[in-house]
RNA sequence: GGGCCCGUAGCUUAGCCUGGCUGGAGCGACCGUCUUAUAAGCGGUAGGUCGACGGUUCAAAUCCGUCCGGGCCCA
């Protein structure tokens, strides 16, 4: 869409391939051209581009980022019923993979395998989402905008999808058409105006445009496919495809025979380098501080007296007094005449006094703005010439003295208010503007002066023949072209106007239906525009666009063309073929005038891009003239952009849906805020702060980045960078990845079947995590559903939180093969089972993590298509919820809190078990919630008190945690002799673990240990010397007093004053 | 000049609609800690005029008003 790009640069990489011409006649049924069939076929073909077909993708291609920028051209990259290739080879050997590979993994099946193609396939009789990608402007770079609202977009497809939906459309969208594009081969070939145009040629000019659009779409849909957004790009609409085209015209015919569609001669915004007036919206986009003149003209009264009075005119615009026909005051606002030293008197508002005469002034009298009526001044340029009625001071309500002087100088062809004052006077217009706003012969002072040059010349003449009062600059806001970046000026220009200030009342009822995100858009700032709607002014004096279908006789008779057959029954000979309904070929064909016979010819104006964008409901389909989902009655259930789009395309849909169908347009609108940096500062190149989509993508991976959007309020205006993604990232999807990793690892050759279905979860924590895993489940569908996609992303964050931090955390025993049998399949099949479950639920969100745990704890390691997560449905309740136990455990988790607290206090290391904990008064926590607190802070008892009485725990000997008066719980101060012993054998085992990790074994590997010590340490460890072997994976595990002397395998320790060496070999086999 | 949004610890923020528990949390800092998944986890400490002022109320981060600051949009 237009509003998408603005200020960023357009130089696109270029790529060799010229732009095939796909347009033909409606009825043309020949193959699409060759180009675009290469680009299908290239994709086609299996694995990964760089790869010959079927091959395992090796290690470092995989960590190599995805290639990006310059490139082949990928063309459309989903395509339906792609073939299998068998799997992939074995898993990587360990640990946790990064998310850059499990992206390039996961991307090259669904490429290998087909699998978007077949999520996205449209499934007839479900029950419809529906839902239309705003077309996105063909022209430029992506930015962050356009890749955040795609993100917002995936997510509740696939959700809707997954759902069983069908959605109306999955087709991806092209706005090929308006200024942008033309910008942009007018820089090609250094061409200025539209004149250098005319000489280049239009139809060359058009063909270019066409061809560059083509090349554009590429980079989009490049991000598309690394960002895993998936559409239907193969069959994407284009605004500039003919049969698009007819159901504007279609549309246009409908609005004109309902007298919606009008010419009218009216003062609009208007860009003099692209010679074509705007739209409001667009104006809209376009604000920004400058700094102008200010200037107070003298403007001397032509009278009969003795003492010259001359009225004091304030301006901004300088160079429109060579158009000045009238001044406007107001009746009832109060004048005073000022008698200046020369003698001279000047009329001003009393109101303003004090801006010009701050320290007083000599006021000779006072009356009010109707005495003045009908007085007649001398002009600041005589340029117009006389006429009658001009020159003159009239009446208006419009006049305000809140700034200026009270007297308003009235250029009737520069102003709306000047063009309603001056038609009401009747003095006609005088416009000394070209097209290029230049001024013409009839100023000889500023000839061939574009307007705004024209202000210092007109000033200094004005000061030479001292009509200049004060003259001044200020700083204000004002209007820019959006796209070219020239000072706009307001002037009368004939238009076409869709008569939008008709339905103001019912755009604004049909606003109110909308579910909007954020709600306070829907009253705020777009209802207010609604309710300010003007016309809109539809017509472009342009070349790339759609043609305005109105063709003139010269009698003036209007004939608005509906389609292409009624074209060709019009012209009495069919359309020449190919047909390209773009201008030139239109413009050639003259039609019968209907009512008078005479030749007509097309009035020479392309349309509004908005007004081709906010048609894309009907016209991708080619509504009413071919056969298509699409119904006039249904508003589309979901849209979502970026909120410059609510002068944008929210905008021109709702004014489309509500006069051609009189209806809303949307049922939901999901709107992001703007991207800005690390500092706050909106991104720009000009900067060098903005960060380019596809390097953020192939540096962090798509799932990092979406997970980063998701997690944010994209509501408000972001800051983002890459510090931002790294933090969020590695939270939660990074601690992710490794919950996977661990139990894979752990697990090994024992991971449970993908068949396994819901475990039989006996023990607490396991039905703990099922309980936990079903509240996530629902929490993402209830935020899904509403649209609150933050809802859900909180939900996940917490969940994979809970499931590390807490499960995994007391299950690692269990997971390893140092517990039963019984225990450890539990403990294997509930995470199995809760990590597929998370999967499925977070399918929407994170695609390709989603994908890469669903193949590799599922089991099923890429092999078929049938095993992608995004073929599966939407899971149902996964476990029963318990709240009774996500309390119980709560309660466990507080008291582990509080016991590390008093640990820590008694200063006692975790690793040195305590006799017990004592908790007083608390939840029942069952035999399993004990044992879990039991464990986590290693004492070798709970005991539960509930005689609540301090005085049986002297601080001599327990610490007490103590709740304003409430005692929660007591430990011992200090552990037992034998305790202590028990811990110090701890202190010895782990660090030799650590000894055992640099030397990089594996878990299972044994080794054989030679540890020499001597005195307390010894005597502690002699008792526990097979238990620690054990643990160790010790064999043998020799216990000595005699020093082992030097080596590269030996190491000391030294803790607590005590201290011990050790020789740690790996076991040969 | 108008409209909308935002303002809570150095940073990011929850809580505000529907007033009441000691204003929670994350990052960062510092001290300590964890028998080997993690850029991790855990405990503790420091850090808050909840933008300012006024009002309503027994009670205000929360409701009302005014103002200040920032952002976006419009004129």
């Amino acid at each position: 869409m237009g509003g998408g790009d603005r200020g960023e640069d357009r130089g696109g990489v270029r790529r060799a391939r010229g732009g095939g011409c796909r347009v033909r006649a409606r009825s043309d049924d020949r193959p699409r051209p060759r180009e675009s069939r290469d680009a299908g076929r290239r994709d086609r073909r299996p694995g990964p581009p760089d790869e010959p077909p079927g091959t395992r993708v090796p290690e470092p291609a995989a960590r190599r980022p995805p290639s990006v920028g310059p490139g082949p051209l990928r063309g459309p990259f989903f395509i339906r019923g792609g073939t299998s290739q068998g799997r992939m080879g074995p898993e990587e050997e360990s640990g946790a993979p990064s998310d850059a590979s499990v992206q390039a993994k996961v991307l090259a099946y669904w490429e290998r395998t087909g699998v978007p193609g077949r999520a996205i396939a449209d499934r007839p009789g479900a029950p419809e989402f529906w839902f239309t990608e705003g077309p996105m402007t063909a022209n430029g770079a992506p930015h962050l905008g356009h890749l955040i609202s795609r993100v917002l977009k995936d997510v509740e497809l696939r959700y809707h999808r997954m759902r069983g939906e069908r959605i109306v459309s999955s087709l991806g969208g092209w706005d090929c058409h308006g200024l942008p594009v033309e910008l942009e081969i007018e820089k090609r070939h250094g061409l200025k105006s539209k004149k250098e145009i005319e000489a280049f040629g239009v139809e060359r000019f058009c063909e270019e445009c066409r061809s560059s659009v083509l090349e554009a779409a590429a980079q989009f849909t490049e991000m598309s496919r690394q960002l895993g957004f998936w559409l239907d790009y193969e069959h994407a609409y284009r605004t500039m495809d003919p049969g698009y085209i007819e159901s504007v015209w279609w549309s246009l015919r409908t609005l004109f025979d309902r007298g919606l569609l009008e010419k009218g001669h009216y003062v609009l915004p208007y860009c003099p380098r692209c010679e074509t007036p705007l739209s409001s919206h667009e104006v809209a986009q376009g604000y920004r501080e400058t700094s102008d003149p200010s200037v107070t003209v003298r403007f001397p009264l032509v009278r009969d007296a003795p003492i010259a009075r001359e009225l004091l005119v304030w301006t901004t615009t300088p160079w429109t007094l060579p158009a000045n026909l009238l001044v406007a005051a107001r009746a009832d606002v109060e004048y005073s005449v000022v008698r200046e030293d020369d003698g001279r008197e000047l009329l001003l508002a009393s109101a303003a006094l004090p801006r010009y005469f701050p320290h007083g002034a000599n006021v000779v009298e006072r009356l009010h703005g109707r005495a003045l009526a009908g007085a007649t001044y001398r002009p600041p340029f005589d340029t117009p010439g006389p006429a009658p009625g001009r020159y003159r001071v009239v009446l208006d309500d419009s006049v305000v003295t809140a700034e200026g002087t009270g007297f308003v100088h009235i250029a009737p062809s520069f102003g709306p208010e000047d063009q309603r004052i001056g038609a009401r006077e009747g003095v006609g217009v005088f416009d000394p503007l070209d097209g290029r706003g230049v001024f013409t012969d009839v100023v000889p002072l500023v000839r061939g002066r574009p307007f705004k040059a024209a202000d210092p010349v007109l000033l200094r003449d004005l000061a030479d023949r001292g009509r200049l009062y004060r003259s001044e600059t200020i700083r204000h806001v004002y209007p820019f072209c959006w796209r070219c970046d020239t000072a706009l000026l307001y002037r009368a220009i004939d238009s076409w106007f869709v008569r939008t200030s008709r339905a103001t009342d019912r755009l604004v009822r049909h606003n109110e239906t909308v579910r909007w995100v954020p709600e306070h858009l829907r009253d705020g700032r777009f209802g207010n525009f609604l309710t300010e709607a003007k016309d809109w002014a539809l017509s472009r004096n342009r070349f790339w666009g759609t043609p305005l279908p109105i063709w003139v006789c010269p009698d003036g008779h209007a004939t608005c063309v509906g389609s292409f057959a009624e074209l060709a029954e019009r012209l009495g000979a069919p359309l020449p073929e190919p047909f390209d309904p773009h201008r030139v070929a239109v413009d050639r064909l003259a039609l019968r005038c209907p009512t008078c016979g005479q030749p007509a010819r097309r009035e020479p104006y392309t349309i509004d891009a908005w007004y081709d964008s906010g048609s894309a409901p009907f016209a991708q389909y080619h509504h009413p003239f071919a056969p298509g989902p699409f119904s006039p009655e249904r508003p589309l259930d979901f849209v979502a952009e970026g909120i410059d789009q609510t002068r944008g395309w929210y905008y021109s849909l709702l004014v489309i849906a509500t006069l051609l169908f009189d209806r809303p347009a949307y049922r939901a609108c999901l709107t992001n805020g703007h991207v800005l940096d690390e500092s706050g500062r909106k991104m720009s190149k000009s900067k060098g702060n903005a960060i380019e989509p596809l390097s953020l993508l192939a540096r962090f991976g798509a799932d990092p980045v979406r997970w980063t959007f998701l997690s944010i309020d994209f509501t408000e205006p972001m800051r983002l960078g890459e510090t931002t993604i790294q933090r969020s990232s590695a939270r939660t999807l990074g601690t992710l990845l490794n919950v996977v990793a661990f139990h894979l690892e752990a697990a090994g050759t024992e991971l449970p079947p993908p068949s396994a279905g819901r475990p039989a979860a006996r023990g607490a924590l396991d039905r703990w995590l099922l309980s936990r895993l079903e509240g996530t489940r629902a929490d993402i569908e209830a935020g899904l559903s509403r649209y609150e996609l933050g809802v859900a992303a909180a939900a996940v964050r917490s969940f994979v939180d809970d499931l590390s931090t807490w499960y995994l955390r007391r299950s690692r025993p269990r997971l390893r093969a140092e517990s039963d049998a019984e225990d450890r399949r539990a403990a294997r099949s509930t995470l199995s089972y809760a990590l597929l479950g998370l999967a499925r639920a977070i399918a929407p969100l994170v695609p390709f993590t989603s994908e890469w745990i669903v193949q590799e704890v599922g089991g099923s390691h890429f092999a078929s298509p049938e095993s992608s997560v995004h073929l599966s449905g939407w899971p149902g309740p996964l476990a029963e919820r318990d709240p009774a136990l996500e309390e119980g455990m709560r309660e466990v988790r507080d008291l582990v809190e509080i016991g590390r607290e008093l640990r820590q206090r008694a200063g006692v290391k975790s690793r040195v078990p305590l006799a017990e904990l004592v908790v007083f008064d608390t939840l029942e926590l069952g035999e399993e919630g004990t044992a879990l607190l039991a464990a986590e802070i290693n004492v070798r008892r709970i005991v539960r008190s509930t005689s609540a009485d301090q005085s049986s725990y002297p601080e001599s000997d327990w610490v007490v945690r103590d709740d304003g008066g409430v005692l929660r719980a007591a430990l011992p101060r200090r552990p037992t002799e034998e305790l202590r012993q028990d811990g110090l054998a701890r202190e010895v085992a782990r660090r030799l673990q650590q000894r055992r990790k640099e030397l990089g074994l594996r878990y299972e590997e044994t080794v054989s240990i030679d540890l020499s010590t001597t005195g307390e340490l010894a005597e502690a460890l002699a008792p526990r010397r097979e238990d620690l072997a054990r643990e160790l994976l010790a064999e043998p595990l020799r216990l000595t007093d005699e020093p082992l002397g030097a080596g590269p395998d030996v190491a000391t320790w030294e803790f607590e004053g005590l201290s011990f060496s050790a020789r740690v070999r790996r076991r040969a086999g």
